[in-house]
DNA sequence: GCCGTAAATTAGATTGGTTCTAAATATAAA
DNA sequence: TTTATATTTAGAACCAATCTAATTTACGGC
């Protein structure tokens, strides 16, 4: 038997089911349902994007005044460890969490920061079958990053080399480092 | 033309060229060769782990005293931004790095936070190819993690639960989140 | 080989995202 | 209700990473 049965392949991250899940996943490691987990939970059950812990502590203090920092930080960990959310990486020095978990490759632009999700399966099942064959590693999520340009930098990109070359023998490296932009 | 003529498979992985790879990197950059920034690259060439940027720095002021951190962080990040080097991200709290340019599969352990390099071709090249036609996405580099427990961690496991469930009602969640341990 | 100058390194201060702490509060069982 | 335990909160503390200003170095040109 395999794991895929594919025929009912219903939206399974509808906001909604998603916020159901997390409950039942905090439900099962014993822990209480407060009314500062709910938000958190709802929070990341409705955003489309991937947040650092700081926004999503930012965003919801806005609408919950009164949440601690020390809450939503341990709340998201606890949901990292639960493996319900998977942290992610890249340039940026604060932490971004992946809340979809429908298989798919999130594609990470180096230049604009910004973070596209793309579907388009990759043999992820199977590759986590036969890893779990071969090895004994059980897999309990998957993060395919493909890191590079997007199609709007690679044509901005081409100008900043331009730029660069012109300007020649001064800046001979554009020196994004201090950069604080967070588009994601 | 494919781009994976596999008919001359040598080891480009060996420390050796993995080292002149990075000067080479460097050089063309427009960056200087400094004794400093050759001492990281071997550094980074011989290593088999995922080290973080302070391990780099920690282990490399015991051989190299008088080496700044800003040097090896600024190094680091620029390895990062030339794509020599690629972030990796799980529980810890430090930024750890994959020096490691073969495709390959990261299995991250989520209890003992060990990374298994696994090789077993994915389709990843295929997948890029795909990625560039479909939406002008130009890869990098990619990142293809997958979270769960490896074999001796899931044995373990078992054995918490199983205590967990015989100490019943206190100490229902085993909270190792003060964990300082850097098993990489 | 020496010079001149931009680049790089260094020690130390600073930053800021995250974690820790202890007291207050909420939850759920008895 | 009472009691025990879990959770939240405000603010302090932490510390990896970054920044700064002064010093030193690398390297092309002579
Ligand atoms: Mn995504
Ligand atoms: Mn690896
Ligand atoms: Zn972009
Ligand atoms: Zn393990």
């Amino acid at each position: 038997m395999t794991t895929t049965s594919d025929s009912t392949k219903k939206t399974t991250s509808a906001p909604a089911e998603k916020y159901r899940r997390y409950l039942q996943m905090l439900k099962k490691a014993g822990l209480r349902l407060t009314p500062q987990r709910m938000a958190i939970c709802a929070y990341l059950a409705h955003t489309e994007r991937h947040p650092s812990a700081y926004q999503v502590y930012e965003e919801l203090a806005a609408t919950h005044p009164g949440i601690s920092r020390a809450t939503v930080y341990n709340t998201l960990n606890t949901l990292r460890e639960l493996g319900a959310i998977v942290e992610l990486s890249f340039g940026s020095d604060h932490t971004h969490y992946e809340t979809n978990t429908q298989p798919h490759v999130n594609l990470i632009c180096l230049r604009c920061h910004k973070i596209i999700d793309y579907y388009g399966d990759p043999g992820v099942d199977a590759l986590m079958e036969r890893v779990r064959q071969e090895t004994g590693f059980q897999s309990v999520a998957v993060k395919l990053d493909l890191v590079g340009f997007c199609a709007e930098c690679r044509l901005q990109r081409l100008d900043e080399i331009r730029a660069m070359l012109k300007t020649a023998a001064q800046d001979k490296f554009p020196q994004t480092r201090n950069s604080k932009e967070e588009i994601v």
